[in-house]
DNA sequence: CTAAAGCGTAACTATGATTGTTACGCAATC
DNA sequence: GATTGCGTAACAATCATAGTTACGCTTTAG
């Protein structure tokens, strides 16, 4: 549990319901990600603030997808999420009067600021339906094991 | 106490270094850093392993900046500091077979491969030399309290 | 040669963020 | 009315950085 991989779950789940086409439950989408049900719900409700996603309670609920894979890219996702910084890497509050501290702070923001535009730029590049598409030319090469399993079970 | 600042606090020690150019102990270099001697000797360890600077215990002891501020870039720091990585997302492990998952993953590794080198890129455009001058210009629109503090002690 | 100054480290605690888990309330459907 | 499923609160687990205390070793002043 290091690193924060919410955004590559929902990429994961997303493409998985757009491929589907109908309703999952909180329950299904935990298998997915090798969780439960409560992360799942807890992350989701972000997506559906931002009308990515709706959800309805009740007997035959669940989560459904409202825009098209071809009509929303990692770019949306991130900023339906959004979480703080992307970078790790932060500037020092050490002594916010001292003037070298201000001068190495003010570099390292404006070399960060450039990142983080490449990063989302990216981002915006990346539409979901095509990684849904490189994944099914991908699954085709992938041999399952015998057992449908793959290791990564509690 | 949220994001990794070692970066940036060295950057700022190296260059009162460089502007003092003698010998400081870990202790005064606390001061700038408003921590503690152990904490600053923690992270100066890395950067005495890649030769940016050195240590002599004993009275009259301390640390010496070996390069010139005009020879050291952010990058070198970076790279002295050898942290893990400068991205706070991450890519999902629930179940690497998964076609989708992977396909995932790889469209995001892409993206935050070339978010870091664009990082790496800028940080290696920075001299130390140039943001000491940025700070001395700035040093001199500042003007200090009265009682030469910041209101960032203890 | 003794004492003080400093670095080098180990060990422990504090803090904060994500993630995992349990529990319970409310809505919808069979 | 019982089951299914979302919505949330509350709490524990895990991990990384940072802070702190303690002790050992080396160098130099006197």
């Amino acid at each position: 549990m290091k690193r924060d991989s919410r955004l590559a779950r929902m990429i994961h789940v997303l493409i998985h319901m757009g491929l589907l086409g109908g309703r999952e439950t909180s329950e299904t989408i935990a298998k997915m990600l090798n969780t439960n049900p409560v992360v799942v719900r807890r992350t989701m409700a972000a997506l559906k603030r931002k009308g990515v996603v709706d959800s309805e309670g009740g007997r035959g609920g669940g989560w459904v997808l409202l825009r098209s894979l071809d009509d929303l890219t990692v770019l949306d996702i991130q900023k339906a999420l959004d979480e703080g910084e992307v970078l790790a890497a932060g500037i020092s509050e050490d002594h916010p009067a001292c003037p070298v501290e201000r001068a190495a702070n003010a570099a390292l923001v404006q070399a960060f600021d450039k990142a983080e535009s490449a990063l989302l730029d990216e981002f915006a590049k990346l539409r979901l339906s095509i990684i849904a598409e490189h994944a099914i030319s991908d699954g085709r090469q992938v041999i399952p094991p015998p057992d449908g399993r793959d290791g990564n079970e509690r």
